[in-house]
DNA sequence: GCTGGCACTCACGCGCACAGAGTGCCAGGA
DNA sequence: TCCTGGCACTCTGTGCGCGTGAGTGCCAGC
């Protein structure tokens, strides 16, 4: 176990070094920090830390940075969040107030993230699987061909073309309509399938073909999980990463592209409560130089999608915690009055 | 004017440029191409074009590289467009014809579209002012609150939150949905609030002011430029650009995040026919070291938005040009199709 | 267990010389 | 008139050596 003043020296060296971005020496430290000790007693504390792996030093001679395994102490035992001051609340307020749809909201907390962080920040679209349907609309385009429409609680809204099997009456398709939204307003995602199971039988023998290629459509949809989506934003940060660009920035951008790892690596943290996912601990390489902040945000007491940023392992923990959390706070708001 | 041999010249140093991306000489132009002079009888070509403002030293003693001036001179006048191969042309077809809906179409068309040309693909949704209306649908959410869906012949989904100023029954709801549709279905949102304007005459009194607010917000959601929307992927590609990093990619990264940025500079491109757009040409200041190729695309005769990709000045031009030309072709057959 | 002192080790910046690529210009030849 | 070979010149990029300084590890003393 360390000591408290080794803590301290940890705690001392990330701030620090969040900070400057430069290796951060013992004399340094002694001059910012209050530690009431002399850079000798640093420099044992800092061979002491060294040799528990929180820290390590680019090469000799030269002051120490953390480690991944350095900033997850830092994280879990000496950094608290910081919260956001009052008029910061304020103004993520009034900015996400002003949203009129679902691709609003989502566009806006997006920008407001990565400018609060100035990180790259990201925003799942409220998850299908886990939000209830709030109305299934069937509109006729040709005799044999049916639009489904299905609208969530969120607001967000998915259509399918279906292609019927034989023609489709008016009345036939009002009914089915009708008896859809019945059975399925209001209700989970998850529960819909055994909800709808037995629909084909209500109906006359030529019609069933038709409603159960449109049920076949509907559960598709609601599984579909590559449709999945999300938005990212401030990739123009990414300028601020460090020296040595290119090939730190390159495989970072290239797992923003790919949905697929975003939204596992979202999919990952745990599903309450902040992750903090630091350097090395992220499953996806390209990404083990950053550290992914996330959290779950919902319009009720529960989480429809996360949201969080990707940035340095060098960043400023506390200050970030507070923004992804204060900003998924008000995005639950906004979702619940709409 | 300039004699043949030193367009000739001007072409072989384009293409050595965008090759190699280093500054060329005389001697390895000679050497790569068969110009039939010596290098001294290519250098005085070269002071010509560098008088001429075609080409430029980065400094004394160094070779040339050509200015936008040049590559300006080079796309016009020097170079076609490259056709692609009939595999390549296969693949477009088959990656493209996977889409399930129109996300999913405009998803694949700007991964194709980095993927051809190892660039920053950009892709308009189809513009709600040039498209037609397929149908509008309103669904009863609480007695005095509506939702209003919109949906294009392009496969494009709006839907909008209405708060009525009185409660609507559903007989009400339900005239007013046969009476919209079959005024406007199949007619160019442009000519919509003509067509609807005397509407609310044909309503009692009291569903009057509803309908009005229905209508109003029909036509917002119409006329709302703000909610044009584009899909931009390849981001990391740009790592690829040159060598002095942050400055120059910052600026650029910062544009591509701007949604008004980039569809004014889609917008700005004519409406017909390719266009490209070299280095200063381009109206917004963080775009002037790239150059954007752009091209209509729609599903019959006409565009409904537009696709391209944004690169060095330093790019192949024939090549992007082929493959920007050859993918909005296909995507148009697509949108034709469904 | 903390402190001051001391020797040691590198990375970094600077000056310098050198090689190599490329140019401009000029005089001679088709 | 236009092309060509030759020549002197101008740069940039690179490698080398050296001094500087920040920072370390260790040790003896309080």
């Amino acid at each position: 176990m360390l000591s408290e003043r080794r803590l301290q020296v940890l705690r001392a060296i990330v701030q620090d070094y969040v900070g400057t971005e430069e290796p951060v020496g013992s004399k340094a430290l002694t001059e910012r920090h209050s530690l009431g000790v002399s850079p000798a007693t640093v420099r044992n504390d800092m061979a002491a830390l060294e040799d528990e792996g929180y820290i390590a030093q680019p090469h000799t001679s030269a002051g120490r940075i953390p480690t991944d395994k350095g900033y997850r102490l830092f994280v879990d035992k000496l950094a608290g969040v910081k919260p956001m001051t009052g008029p910061e609340r304020k103004a993520i307020q009034n900015f996400l107030d002003g949203a009129v749809d679902l691709d609003d909201v989502v566009g806006r907390t997006v920008r407001l993230l990565a400018q609060l962080t100035r990180q790259v920040a990201v925003v799942q679209y409220p998850s299908l699987t886990r939000s209830t349907v709030r109305h299934v609309e069937l509109l006729s385009l040709a005799p044999a061909r049916v639009m489904l429409v299905l609208i969530t609680d969120t607001g967000r809204v998915e259509q399918r073309m279906v292609d019927c099997p034989a023609p489709f009456g008016e009345s036939s398709l009002a009914d089915l309509r009708a008896r859809l939204n019945s059975r399925i307003a209001a209700r989970r995602f998850a529960d819909v399938p055994q909800l709808v199971q037995d629909l084909p039988d209500a109906f006359e023998n030529e019609d069933r073909g038709t409603v159960a290629t449109v049920l076949s459509t509907l559960l598709e949809t609601l599984v579909e999980e590559t449709e999945e989506r999300l938005m990212i934003g401030g990739t123009a940060n990414l300028t601020r990463f460090g020296h040595d660009f290119p090939l730190t920035i390159r495989p970072i951008l290239e797992a923003l592209e790919e949905q697929v790892v975003l939204l596992k690596l979202l999919g990952e943290a745990g599903d309450s409560g902040m992750t903090v996912r630091i350097g090395h601990e992220n499953a996806y390489e390209g990404l083990n130089s950053t550290s992914v902040v996330s959290v779950g945000y919902g319009s009720g007491g529960e989480a429809v999608a996360k949201l969080g940023v990707v940035g340095p392992t060098r960043m400023d923990y506390p200050g970030t915690m507070g923004a992804v959390r204060a900003v998924a706070r008000y995005v639950g708001q906004i979702l619940a009055e709409s």
